[in-house]
DNA sequence: GTGAAAGCGCTAACAG
DNA sequence: CTGTTAGCGCTTTCAC
């Protein structure tokens, strides 16, 4: 494993290459400046012949900026990092910016080493990310001296901050059902402490109305089977679709019901939430699922820790993006045009 | 989002702060160069109560290193790139290395982007990764200009690569079972066509010797289901254990088995392959599976860039990392100490 | 139009 | 022991 010695070519070789200074080597390469198109192109050609590529540290350190921005995340599973992660690389990387992955683990020893890291590489901002939209991460990232956005994670109230529209995704999750005549839908969720658990229960129970129902518990699929033991087990009519918080309660859910010989989605239609490949497509029958777009998100966090760096204004406060309805096979139905 | 223009501070404002010249500041703070320990420690003294952190695009310009390296893989998924990420990060964390991720999804011209980036931003060195141990990733990195180490995909017979050893895994399953007292062994697992899968079966064979059988399939809980049913279809006596190539095989297994009335582990032991965690630890019961160490290959890859980037010499070839065995529910047992 | 010179923030010889 | 000097590779005034 021996590197060869081959020198890095610097902007003097091809400004030595296309007989002109370093000065006008810069200018040409930047579209910056004046000079005759021939002496332009002359200097492209050279510098394309010889496979110049600028060193990003030294035109860094005058710009005062490394076109790389820190993605911050506790959620070491990468369950939503991921997603997220491909968004904003995606809409980074035609500008030439790099991100810098930190994987923090809720140690603030650890998140304030990686945020020093990233500070003393003169990052063009962060990106703050979690597992959950309302819990913040275990640093202090206010006054820091680069743009911070928050995705996926609860910031400061005048920070710029990006969550998914938990209680339109729920809306779409009931309206699917109702769309598909079904009248006793169950909502069986997560936890109460976990703020998009209340606020996609609110958004069922508004919708629904009436006979609404929810049953709190854990973001397991042993849950789901308890909740479907709980419900089968009383005497009142049974429900005709479940709406479940996540996609493991669905799974379990489905698990549950086939195991009792009820149909899905023949007797009862079932929506996950999260489309969590590995456990929506497993399930048999796969599960319809609400989609929080996460992907989309990384990529609006992405534009505007770039507009932020680039100093342009943008109106604090938190965006809600929408969700999707993800049709499988777990409420039977065709997807809408 | 007003950012505050609170000057960086320079290491000429701590000289200045000491009443010293930058020079010996620089020495002070990287404890290089010799001075009384008094001026030592008045310099670290300014600069902490200044809050001074160097800026490390300027050392880096210097010192021909930027304290970083890229992580380049495919899997999209994160399935075997997380634990490896985190692996890396680790490793590089506390000698001030950053981690860029650089997501190529199999495209070539999106690698070469990232490639080009990490060039231009002088990182240290570049770990290539993979969802497949034989699969190079759609990009040449040979003749870069810095180390590559290859970790959980196919690099070039001279590189330094690092994979888990399958063939080690396949052995700790097959010992795990037959120590347990089961006789008839089968392994369920994927397409041919995987290197690992026969890495795995050639192992798992070797253990067994005679009546040894080995069924491919796909990488699937659906062929966990279909296994399960021809074998349990077939005249001949059932196995007693299953050793499945993946999680997901042995999630299928696991639950066609319980639906036939087949106890787990009762009367047949079943092992997995990966040990991830959404499909282990939900399947009832908790798959006994093996891990690949992920994370610990993601470390020693991040140590052994950080070696060729520090000019060190490192033996070229591949190196197997050994896989651990996890223990849960579905083989019976208790954790050997 | 083009180039000489200064300098981004830091480190590394080399003097003193 | 400490300070002066010279850059790292690039961009950017400002003369010519």
């Amino acid at each position: 494993m021996s590197v060869l010695p081959t020198k890095r070519v610097r902007i003097y070789d091809v400004a030595q290459a296309a007989g002109v200074s370093v000065a006008t080597a810069s200018k040409a390469l930047n579209d910056t400046g004046r000079m005759t198109d021939e002496t332009r192109s002359r200097v492209k050609e050279a510098a394309s012949s010889l496979g110049f590529r600028p060193n990003a540290m030294a035109r860094g350190l005058i710009q005062r900026r490394s076109f790389t921005v820190g993605l911050l995340t506790n959620d070491t599973y990468g369950r939503f990092t991921l997603p997220l992660m491909a968004g904003v690389s995606e809409a980074l990387v035609d500008q030439g910016v790099s991100v810098f992955l930190c994987a923090i683990e809720d140690d603030p020893a650890l998140a304030k080493i990686h945020v020093d890291a990233m500070l003393d590489k003169q990052v063009d901002g962060i990106i703050a990310s979690g597992k959950r939209i309302d819990r913040q991460l275990p640093v202090d990232l206010t006054n820091l001296s680069v743009p911070v956005v928050y995705a996926f994670t609860k910031g400061p109230d005048d920070a710029v901050s990006l969550v998914s529209d938990d209680a339109e995704g729920s809306g779409e999750a009931v309206e699917w059902l109702q769309s598909l005549g079904r009248q006793r839908i169950v909502h069986v969720t997560g936890p109460k402490t976990f703020a998009s658990v209340e606020e996609r229960a609110g958004a069922y129970r508004a919708s629904i109305g009436e006979g609404a129902r929810v049953l709190y518990g854990t973001w397991s699929e042993q849950w789901g089977h308890e909740a479907v033991a709980q419900l089968w087990g009383e005497a009142a009519e049974k429900p005709d679709a479940i709406f479940c918080g996540n996609d493991q309660i669905a799974r379990g859910v489905v698990d549950a019901l086939r195991e009792r010989g009820v149909a899905v989605p023949g007797d009862v239609s079932v929506v996950g939430f999260d489309n969590w490949e590995i456990v929506a497509a497993a399930t048999r029958p796969p599960l319809t699922t609400i989609d929080m777009n996460l992907k989309e998100l990384g990529r609006e966090a992405g534009r505007l820790v770039l507009a932020l760096a680039a100093g342009e204004t943008v109106e604090p406060g938190i965006r809600k993006l929408p969700c999707q309805l993800v049709i499988r096979q777990s409420c039977g139905g065709v997807p809408r045009s």
